[in-house]
DNA sequence: CCAGCCATTGATACCGAGTATCAATAATGG
DNA sequence: CCATTATTGATACTCGGTATCAATGGCTGG
């Protein structure tokens, strides 16, 4: 499959998802939704506006945020505090967490935490019920290992 | 020590931490200090900022940054993704987590947890080097335990 | 103790991320 | 094909935060 065959059947995954919920087909949605579908990292909002002039910012962040809610899309918190909006590929549907690496900002999904269970005698001795948690890992990716340090 | 001296010692100390740092002691600096002390819980950075008036707007995120850089004050982030700031007391000054009440905010802290060595394993067969991490808790703590679930 | 250096201030303006509003338009179901 | 209803996009607003820059004021060395 192609690149461009592989962005169109991403593209048209993420309407059907949004239609899934109830939500129209249309004009602009689907332009947004391309946009997306030919990313190959995470991005941020303002950078996939600059992407579809003509489209007004109100859509863009809509969109994002129905993705999101219908968890086609998760956010990520990058180390430097800015956020960030990822692709959840087929294979990282439900909770995950993310490695990121500081020097080149790439990010691989993890499965399988177990977070809460590892918290779970602290908050039992506290009486307080977990109900969920947001986790992002920061370091260095392979490719970057032998990079020097960044600077402060 | 009654509340007003303990607010008083508080700000002071504050103010030290800046002056360690090499900053100055000036007038804006400690009002901004001295209504951080006054808080007894996490605040947001606009919330401070009101209690500050005749205070300009960037010389207060300016003391925030820079109790967030001197570990004085930590930067909590809330279920619904809102930033808050939070006084580090003297028991946890270095890493810790926060176990946050949906319901009423409260906010509690949490030592030792051991998640890096947890994702050692995941990380390892990656090669990924993890170097830190960002995590929050959220749940229900035990005075809003018999609360009903929040409203979506 | 005072001069001068330099950190700090605060006004202004800007940015990014997001939401509220609302009239106009477009998708869909009957 | 029409009515209903979601959606759009313009505008304006909020919040968090930073850049700029002239004016001020702490601090230090002489």
């Amino acid at each position: 499959m192609t690149v461009r065959n592989r962005n169109y059947a991403l593209a048209d995954q993420l309407l059907e998802t949004l239609e899934e919920q109830g939500h129209r087909d249309t004009e602009p949605r689907r332009k947004v939704v391309a946009a997306i579908a030919r990313k190959n990292r995470h991005f941020t909002a303002e950078e996939l506006r600059g992407e579809l002039p003509g489209i007004g910012r109100a859509t863009v962040y809509r969109a994002l945020k129905l993705l999101v809610q219908a968890g086609a899309l998760c956010r990520v918190m990058l180390a430097d505090g800015a956020l960030h909006y990822q692709l959840n590929d087929s294979a990282h549907q439900g909770h995950h967490h993310h490695l990121l690496c500081v020097h080149c900002g790439e990010s691989e999904d993890v499965q399988g935490c177990d977070i809460e269970g590892q918290l779970h005698s602290l908050a039992a001795a506290r009486q307080f019920q977990i109900t969920g948690h947001w986790l992002e890992v920061y370091g260095q990716c392979y490719s970057c290992a032998d990079s020097p340090a960044l600077p402060a």
